[in-house]
DNA sequence: GACGGATTCAAACGGCCGTTTTATACATCC
DNA sequence: GGATGTATAAAACGGCCGTTTGAATCCGTC
């Protein structure tokens, strides 16, 4: 493995733990056997390299996003809901075994970074990987309640959905430590799943049922 | 107003925005028109001001929670329900005009800080500022699922109130781009609140009856 | 074997960090 | 008025930061 491959792998872990600023190009370098001159040499500089980084997780959040949340048309809504809960909720699992490639837990922790402290790439972070995913389950929640994408009770119920979701999938120190029983087993995983879409489809149709 | 005043209520403002390790002492005392050395005098040291700030923090959540969050045992647990979410959303609305000891958001700022990057004083906040809202909130769904607190199912319904809340309340950058009429009008903020109450009733009813 | 571009390396640069030192003002009490 | 304790001030400390420098090393090619 190169020494560019070396320090794209560290920044991915140091980067998407810590965020952009409380990451010093020496803890990386250290982390990939590398001289602190590398990361100039090789990216331009600290935020080339984050470049990097945030490039590998556009693209990982796009191939998860077409390959596990999002179904085709003719699926019905509530089992397109229910494979998009599923996979978000599922990414937080595995956090420290699966390979790299296979989990997404680190692009929901990087885009929790930029959500506080954003750099200068954040709005490209925000059309790249929020948007898709925000637009698709606009469309989802509409046809669930029978009226138009821009209708403002779809957009609360985005939220209301994306929320819960977010809860699971994002990081969060107290989240382990106020909830009993955490970090969740595969089991407790899928109950949540089960229980966010059960929960989030009473909402909906209640919402949708209102004047 | 005295120094050691001016420092505090600078630290309150730079730390609940930029969290513990993003401020430097140079920036409060800049605000505070005072000299470095202050901190160290008054406080002894940068962590021993931020412990003043915490404590602040939890004496303004805990007074806010007895007086808008909470209500007595009598009132029927959907009305307090109801209070429970409309003051927990509120808190985000006059983010920037509300005189300081009115407004709660820089609390919920200073939590989301310490939930991605926790201090040496992450327990201590966990402990006093979000244990007893969610302790609050698991009575209060236990009773309108009439089963126990300690039943998972609460646990989870709380999970699912407790995250939309936090969408509204805390601090994040990309819910002002990625959502249309952002930040949110009295009126919208209002209709958020009655969507989530809505929402999340016919959730907690709909997980109630399951099994 | 000598050349030349690509890569690695140790060292140093200026800058900001939290903290400490030292000195100076100022109020209070004997 | 001199001593005492509190508060503020400027300057400096060692340490880490991102980046730059310039020399050393590697390696395919002539």
């Amino acid at each position: 493995m190169t020494t560019r491959d070396r320090l794209l792998k560290a920044a991915i872990a140091r980067f998407s733990e810590h965020g952009y600023r409380m990451v010093s190009v020496r803890d990386i370098c250290a982390d990939a056997r590398a001289n602190v001159a590398a990361v100039n040499y090789h990216f331009g500089g600290k935020l080339g390299l984050y470049r990097e980084v945030v490039n590998a997780a556009i693209e990982a959040i796009r191939s998860a996003s077409e390959s596990a949340l999002f179904a085709a048309d003719d699926v019905p809504p509530v089992e397109r809901l229910r494979q998009y809960v599923n996979a978000y909720v599922h990414t937080i699992a595995a956090r420290e075994k699966t390979p790299e490639r296979e989990r997404l837990a680190w692009v929901h922790d990087l885009m929790a970074h930029e959500s506080m402290e954003p750099t200068p790439l954040a709005p490209w972070i925000a059309e790249q990987a929020l948007m898709p995913r925000l637009r698709y389950l606009s469309a989802l929640v509409a046809e669930l309640m029978r009226c138009k994408p821009s209708d403002p009770r779809v957009t609360r119920c985005v939220i209301s959905i994306q929320s819960q979701c977010l809860f699971y999938a994002a990081p969060n120190k107290f989240r382990d430590t106020a909830f009993p029983g955490w970090p969740l087993s595969a089991a407790g995983l899928a109950a949540a799943a089960d229980h966010i879409v059960a929960f989030s489809l009473a909402g909906v149709r209640r919402v949708a049922r209102a004047r």
